[in-house]
DNA sequence: GCGAAGGGTGAACCGTGATTCACTGTTCGC
DNA sequence: GCGAACAGTGAATCACGGTTCACCCTTCGC
């Protein structure tokens, strides 16, 4: 069973990529060291840079891989037509809450942890693809009249920053729940003005706790 | 002219203490080594540790003291018990991202740059203090029935991180202006579900671009 | 005036963890 | 088969910046 060296080559690299994506799932970025890397993937830490050109080039590729699946996740809730922006915004925020407090450690090392110039890098673009999605989402609601005008990029930023925020304490206490999910939600609701129906008349009861 | 050992000592430790807060408004605190601050105060870098015990302690007091003033600041808006909450949450909000677009160096480092874990801890405790000036104002407002019913530690949680991460960019490019500042309070309080005047009536229109 | 106590000095030290490299074993094209 | 090319190895090396320390000089109490 002869394996080709591309195969073994191709191969090597997943296996160090899975373990370093394993490592930061695990301690976060601070307890991925080259050398644990090394060991979880069952290679010399000389052989990480066979593959990888350096620490940061690696783990900044597994930022992108694990932040890129989640941001396919949310965008493609946000990019669900069928439904009206204000709903799928609400999908979208509640989808990003629940997926964050439902890997903390990961969620902490994606949005938070102190990192690498090359993946605090990466992080930033992710951010600004958030971003986007959100400011999409946003534009199409005022456009609707579900949303009150506003400065769609800002309060996009805003949304992100204030679910971040809100999340990293409820993400190292494991206190997440339901309740702190609405919470959110409504919130991120208000602030973009959205009141159950907007067109025609006014005046929506604003919920009693 | 004799000078007495301990005033000798007092003004040492200003000036070192002065220096690390001009390199950390300058540079950030990545700039900010025990060498360039020892070169920046006229002395020896062992001098440092005459007055500190270690790096993290210098600059824990450093943030401390910097936080602190704008803590002081904000809260004394916060405070002023002859306004009504929803006003002074307004003031607060705003001078808070006024303050923060004049001296972004300072800003960024203050709440946003990586940094040791001492002067982490210090800039938690300080993150702690905010959230309460603002969920107490929010308490306050949700009492008088200006703002709808809401869970204040949270909801004051999501207020700081939104408005960091609006005022990241800002910060960056230097591109903060009024309109910045308004939007960004616009959405604070649509956000806590403050309309003009909530007694009695609902209804209040919202505001149109 | 004198010795003790401290502050001041800055070059050397040290811990940490990324990176290199001389060597080995395997695969591929011919 | 044969040798060039290349992946794998892991101990040694390196870079970095915080921290120490042996020595000096000033201040202080007496």
């Amino acid at each position: 069973m002869a394996v080709s060296r591309v195969e073994r080559r191709t191969a090597a690299r997943g296996a160090i990529l899975a373990a370093a994506t394993e490592a930061v799932a695990e301690g976060g970025y601070a307890a991925a060291s080259v050398t644990e890397v090394a060991r979880r993937a069952g290679v010399a830490t000389g052989s990480i840079y066979r593959h990888f050109p350096s620490k940061g080039e690696l783990f900044a590729e597994v930022f992108r891989t694990a932040a890129d699946a989640e941001l396919a996740f949310i965008s493609q809730i946000a990019g669900d037509t069928t439904k009206p922006p204000a709903e799928r915004l609400a999908a979208a925020l509640e989808a990003f809450a629940r997926r964050a407090l439902a890997a903390p450690t990961l969620a902490w090392a994606l949005m938070a942890e102190p990192v690498d110039p090359a993946v605090e890098q990466a992080r930033l673009e992710n951010k600004r693809a958030y971003r986007e999605v959100f400011a999409t989402l946003l534009r199409e609601g005022v456009e609707h009249e579900e949303l009150r005008p506003l400065d769609a990029e800002l309060a996009a930023s805003a949304l992100v920053g204030a679910f971040q925020e809100a999340l990293i304490g409820p993400l190292a206490d494991h206190t997440g729940g339901d309740a702190l999910v609405a919470s959110l939600v409504t919130f991120a609701l208000h602030a973009v003005g959205h009141q159950e129906e907007r067109h025609g008349r006014r005046a929506a009861p604003v919920e009693h706790a």
